[in-house]
DNA sequence: TCGGGTCTTCACGACTTCTCCACAATTGTT
DNA sequence: AACAATTGTGGAGAAGTCGTGAAGACCCGA
């Protein structure tokens, strides 16, 4: 059975969407506010999330973002038509659709369905990149090196992942700092060879003589594609 | 530039989503029928499709799955608000995303951006720039000459890159330290002849006698056309 | 509120590259 | 040919870049 958290303030239409979405057979769960929904999708890991980008304290968007930064639960926002803008930037933040107030609660049960489907069909083709010995299953969030599994944490991932996908192509600190932070955040470009330095340690057999992240001086870095 | 196929047998729509497309910087191609779309997909090859599921004759579904048999174009669909299931079965043929109508062209834009930039990165789009026997493969910035690899620093590369981009059109020092720094900064013309030697120490086969670089006396410098 | 991990920022040393100069070699001009 | 202007070149010092450890900020869960 499918988990949905709804993240709506208003009373009125929380109840209705819940009361739908379990008549239609998914387990509801609900958060009224952005930090609450942030921790519920940490500690309950639901299937779906279902956003009202019109929450008051803490922006939808932002919520989005946070969210998008460790995990790819698939996202369902609901805005007031006028929010076109939003709307745009939401789907650019990687929300899979949305849906514009007012809507019939049979309309978001047929969305949410469909983008469930279109994410069970991604996770099975698990999309998993290799790259020398390095092997990253997306989804999972998992490394292996040689088949030795790493710890990595969440800055370490992403920019492994980009750098990976491409190997050979070389990538400027300000491109990998946007691939860490969702947007190009204001910030001390340096902090990228922090992450480097530690990805370095816990994937490369002699973190002194980088084989696999490697240096382009005066450019930035690459993976490896030798 | 990106080229998108519009698939569309609506008069009035298809103009509207073409105007709107080059207004937003997208070459357009269009086909008002299923078989005219497969024929312009193979023979043009665009960067993506967006295809209407409503057409007369050969169903938008079937479509996909014989686009689908043979290549990995993105496609977005375009569906009517009640063709819910087709929805369904269209985002499991492979389709990247869907748009129900009544759209807003401005979300139309942002949905093909948003697929395209997806695509993009799974691919990787590698620019290259071939002048005599030098080959610049831009994103990995890798320079080959007669297929042998050479290792340039950073102006070495920038400025080898300029030249070979239009072999034969000659570039004042002015101009080639423009393409080395940012913007035109101020400094010593005569830098770049010191960065010259050293390219030419690495890609000619003879540097006292350079046959790809070569100087234009009282002007500057130019990449060989001969 | 605390504790543990992660991220950012900083400062320093080691290293690479760039700039700049002086002088030599070449080219163009008279 | 003689001269003037321009370009080639080696090399030294300046400037820039990167790796690193450490300190503090920040975040999150208990």
């Amino acid at each position: 059975m499918k988990r949905v958290l709804v993240v709506e303030d208003e009373m009125k239409i929380a109840r209705l969407v819940r009361d739908y979405l379990r008549q239609a057979g998914f387990e509801v769960l609900e958060a009224a506010d952005g930090p609450a929904a942030l921790m519920l999708a940490r500690s309950e890991r639901p299937d779906m999330i279902v956003l009202d980008l019109g929450l008051p304290g803490m922006d939808g968007l932002d919520v989005t973002r946070q969210l998008r930064a460790t995990s790819s639960v698939p996202i369902i926002m609901l805005t007031a038509r006028s929010e076109e803008t939003d709307k745009i930037v939401g789907l650019e933040l990687g929300a899979d659709d949305y849906v514009t107030k007012p809507f019939s609660p049979k309309e978001l049960v047929a969305r949410i369905r469909a983008v469930l489907r279109r994410a069970d069909a991604m996770l099975g083709g698990g999309e998993i990149v290799r790259a020398g010995p390095v092997e990253i299953d997306i989804p999972k969030r998992r490394v292996t090196v040689n088949g030795d599994e790493m710890e990595l944490t969440a800055s370490e991932f992403d920019l492994l992942v980009v750098l990976a996908r491409q190997p050979g192509r070389i990538y400027t600190r300000v491109q990998l700092l946007d691939a860490v932070h969702g947007v190009s955040f204001e910030s001390y470009e340096r902090s990228v060879d922090a992450h480097i330095k530690n990805l370095r340690r816990k994937i490369e057999s002699d973190p002194k003589r980088p084989s696999l992240v490697v240096t382009v001086y005066g450019v930035g870095y690459k993976f490896s594609d030798a």
